[in-house]
DNA sequence: CCCGGCAAGATTGTCGACAATAAGCGACCC
DNA sequence: GGGTCGCTTATTGTCGACAATCTTGCCGGG
């Protein structure tokens, strides 16, 4: 159920790329496994050229980990590195919220109330609420960053971290366990954006991703963020390749 | 441990890739100008190969802009995007001084403010400092990243903006008109990290930002703060570099 | 019994050639 | 005379094959 599945790229090497990223980002693709080139090469149709620079791209991006001569890997991340994000995401996001705050809309920020009444029903209905929220969460941190109107912040933002926030979530299974109140600090951010209040909503952004941040801390013990590399070698057999 | 960056990769197209970067960084290349492929393989004497790849992760990097089945070109980008960037670099820098009071070891800090005292000094010796104080200042936010001791974020920094920070350098030659006040402010940031003072190295240093950006947005008279998201792009035009 | 060197196998890195697409240009039609 | 269509050409995209390097298993020596 995949809404506007193509970028159509024209070239193969983009449409691999984006295949890529949805397997590594969608779990389909454990951390820590080798993945061999021929091996790709073929699962995906094309030759070894454009799934080279696919590659290259998606290390760039630090999802994938290539040692030259030896082989790639899907990026196996510790939660200190995740710990990390959720820091600079903080400073970020909240840059974000701020500008937002100034630059969007009239039509986005109605959007984006809309948006959260959408949440809110969702909520209501089912107890089981942890994949849409948290997908809705996500969509909802991307309208604001998109709002901010601020290209440079968006691509460093969209192409650069959350691809690394999704795949994390999926991996470490870190579903919002409190949708309830994660849905009421969205509200209240959408709140401070609708009275166009800048600081209140930088502020607002900050503590709830901090938040989150304490939540997963808590939620995989404590902060022992070090030496936390399980090195477990996964093997490379059943990828499985969901369509 | 590696102190020199240039090409110590053993693979062609890592060789490539840095020595590709590094002349658009300088300004060998100038924004705009369109890379033929087979120039460009010719010209490092490698294949298409391994250049494609350089390419795809240059882009990556926001160094390159490339259109599928057209070509390839230096990105040349708008003063807008490089106050974007100070504005990001407002934040995360700001974030990296914080870090740094509580995670540079004592030895750090000191080679700090050594490499400050030589900035003193070739200030002292010579008025055309220019060069000089503008590496030395690159080098001391580095130092000030890395004392950070956050991967990810030295990783962003280092490895996503100063690229093209540097490249807005050369490009706009954007040399630091105020040594003098600079070096005072690196001097004072020093100074709180000396003292271990968190919250006062992380205003200090965003101050220090937006001084900067304040005074590349005056110097190139655009003062118009709040609309600078310029959308349209405003094509460079003396940049026409067709042969 | 353990360790170091050596050879075989496999995988990655690199290259040159072929195919597909878009830009440039000229001729033709309206 | 202007606009549009089709061809030419150059560039990019893709592929298969060759070479270099790392890994692995084996053999011999200490």
């Amino acid at each position: 159920m995949e809404s506007t599945i193509s970028d159509d790229s024209r070239t193969l090497a983009d449409r691999v790329f984006t295949r890529l990223q949805d397997d590594i980002v969608r779990g389909a693709l454990l951390p820590g496994t080798k993945l061999g080139e021929a091996e790709l090469a073929s699962r995906y149709g094309v030759s070894r050229g454009p799934l080279r620079e696919a590659i290259r791209r998606l290390e760039s991006r630090k999802l994938l980990e290539r040692i030259p001569h030896v082989g790639t890997r899907v990026a196996s991340l510790s939660l200190g590195d995740l710990i990390e994000i959720y820091h600079i995401r903080e400073a970020l996001e909240g840059m974000a919220a701020r500008l937002a705050a100034t630059h969007m809309t009239d039509a986005e920020i109605h959007s984006l109330v809309e948006l959260l009444g959408q949440h809110e029903q969702q909520q209501d209905l089912r107890e089981d609420v942890a994949y849409f929220q948290r997908e809705g969460d996500l969509d909802f941190h991307y309208r604001i960053i998109q709002g901010s109107h601020n290209g440079t912040l968006i691509d460093m933002l969209i192409g650069g971290i959350y691809h690394m926030v999704r795949m994390y979530r999926y991996q470490f299974s870190t579903v919002a366990n409190r949708p309830q109140r994660a849905l009421q600090e969205h509200r209240r951010i959408a709140e401070a954006l609708e009275s166009r209040d800048a600081e209140m909503a930088e502020i607002l952004m900050r503590r709830h991703i901090s938040r989150a941040r304490q939540n997963i801390e808590a939620q995989h013990g404590l902060g022992a963020a070090d030496s936390f590399s399980s090195e477990t070698k996964q093997g490379p057999g059943p990828v499985e390749q969901s369509k």
